[in-house]
DNA sequence: TTCGTAAATGTAAACGTTTACGAAACCTGT
DNA sequence: ACAGGTTTCGTAAACGTTTACATTTACGAA
């Protein structure tokens, strides 16, 4: 004998009874009740996942989709870290766990995206690194599974997403810059269909005009999403006559690259051109000199995603509002931005 | 009509054939086979995760347990991403999913590993982060469900594990040191009781004696694993009359923090205090000077923890087979380790 | 034709849980 | 003492799948 039925038998009750006291239902003697949280304590029991799950179609456990693969080994995931980290901690109240899903950089996204939802093991999922059109959203549309993107998209749709604030952050870089002086501001940002570059590509363009500044294609650099990348834009920033004198990059790794670059020709970032990133982060901390860049409250995000995807799953009178919010960023000057000479 | 059923009846068969037609059981007509194949196909139909589940007590996923909360978030959790990514590459080819279950630095290690073990969700579990003395692995040995750890412990048991070699990172950067005179070489570990640090301490201690140098203990420093605790070992070392010319260190953001106390305190790193740390990471390698540590094939790790513990759950023959493995090392010198002036 | 065997299919039980429903026990006021 | 109501509890069905077993069909050989 195993499961719920041992724990009704050495209580000399029914699996009924034992259920109801478990899960907190009505019409159950709370004296019995106190033996059978006693007893289920002291044996260690816990409801198994896959007959619960086959009773109420529910899982009690919301899904995070992350990309891994080169690039992202490469990448910053303390962002996802700390982010997971305090949705975890605002999902365990509610008794609800969080697993991470890790779709490799080699693997179709799409088909592990179906793979996930056919198996029925997740109530709620939470899509990352969302891309300009990203056919992933339609699908968990068709799906009817809650979920939430981290990551706006151009994809049109009803989904509840929040993300962070890059068009702000291109927005204050480069009013910031031409305030000093600068008026060929570059920008760089990785290769692929990820929206937050094309956010932050297109809010450049319009905060440049609005300096009275052209945003001219010699100032837009595209590489990978890797320091090898960044070197090459700092390859091609210093090969120009004119050259730019200041740059935004919201990519960890092509910062990082792009530095050595500069450096590699003996011009020093910062003095000689400024820079300035996107999140803060240990390693742009820690660059020579370190990086400006923006901060900003990841662990707030994270409880927000943690209670908009719950209240999206758990909640039935939640599940029509749907959550779309932007966390605020607020930058962090340093010895890589400095005045036009 | 749902599921399974809703297919038979489409096509005017038993269940029980089409089951068997999908899972590539014999003793099915090949063109019935083909017919239930190409009609799943059209519909889209995959077998529901927790009715098979259920009946089968396999869930055809395997389980890595982090740890997430400040301190993991402040880390290098590229280290765990690299790994991950191999291993779900490797797994992927067998069909088998991979998911990651954070447990948050603040929630009880053992309940968190006790409700996961109870809720029967996954076939077998990576644990990772072992601690000198760990009890989570009595409780995995108990429980009966297949799992191998990354990272040793004393904890006896007859179980699998892979590491790295601690032991000959510690015992190689001594003897480089004391190869280029070093006599005071210290070393630095973080608070707690991850076996890692223990290994790396008492590798330490004997290549210390083997040099005939003394393993004193003001040549111990131990403090938090964040960058405020490398701040502190640099005061403290700093402080000391016969100040330590080099210094051992496994921990990232104490490296990062214990530079940074040097060079606040006007002392360069290499050339005044020569400093090696343990795993590569784009962070060591972009402070000022680099800091000397050692490269190992993650890929490989990954792919062979990934072997390992899908022939422990899946391969009956396997089973019996206890891999234990240590992952070489191999040092990188760079300029923040210099002969002694 | 008839039987025996193998191939193909159908049937039903089982996995562990939740929950609708009914039964029992216990009150309470008349 | 009894009808009616409220607690409390037990029973059994249901979720969707796999699989042991029973049943039918097909096909040669006798």
């Amino acid at each position: 004998m195993t499961g719920i039925r041992a724990l009704a038998d050495s209580l000399n009750i029914s699996i009924g009874t034992v259920s109801r006291a478990l899960n907190g239902k009505p019409g159950v003697n709370p004296e019995t009740r106190d033996r059978v949280l006693k007893m289920a304590q002291e044996t260690g029991y816990v409801a198994n996942a896959a007959g619960r799950n086959l009773r109420k179609g529910l899982t009690n456990t919301i899904g995070m989709v992350i990309g891994t693969g080169p690039a992202a080994a490469k990448g910053d995931n303390n962002f996802f870290m700390a982010v997971t980290d305090a949705m975890q901690r605002a999902m365990l109240e509610r008794g609800v766990d969080l697993i991470l899903l890790p779709c490799h950089a080699a693997m179709d996204p799409l088909a592990f995206l179906q793979r996930t939802l056919q198996r029925g093991s997740i109530d709620g999922l939470v899509l990352t690194a969302t891309l300009e059109q990203d056919p992933r959203i339609a699908m968990l549309e068709a799906s009817h599974l809650p979920f939430i993107t981290l990551g706006r998209s151009r994809t049109p749709g009803n989904y509840a997403w929040m993300d962070l604030d890059f068009e702000g952050a291109a927005r204050q870089s480069v009013a910031r810059l031409a305030e000093l002086g600068h008026r060929r501001i570059a920008i760089g940002i990785p290769k692929g269909q990820a929206n937050l570059s094309a956010l932050y590509l297109e809010s450049w363009r319009q905060q440049m005009q609005a300096e009275g500044l052209s945003p001219s294609d010699d100032l837009l650099f595209v590489d990978d999403f890797t320091e090898a990348g960044g070197a090459q834009v700092a390859a091609r920033l210093l090969d120009q006559a004119d050259r730019p004198t200041a740059i935004l990059m919201c990519s960890e790794p092509m910062i990082s690259g792009f530095c050595g670059g500069l450096l590699g020709a003996g011009v020093q970032p910062g003095a000689d051109v400024s820079v300035i990133g996107f999140r803060q982060s240990p390693l742009l901390r820690h660059l020579a000199p370190p990086i400006s860049c923006f901060d900003m409250d990841l662990d707030a995000l994270g409880e927000d995603m943690a209670k908009a995807i719950l209240g999206l799953v758990y909640d039935a009178d939640n599940a029509l509002h749907i959550t779309r919010a932007i966390s605020p960023m607020t930058y962090v000057e340093t010895a890589s931005v400095q005045p036009l000479r």
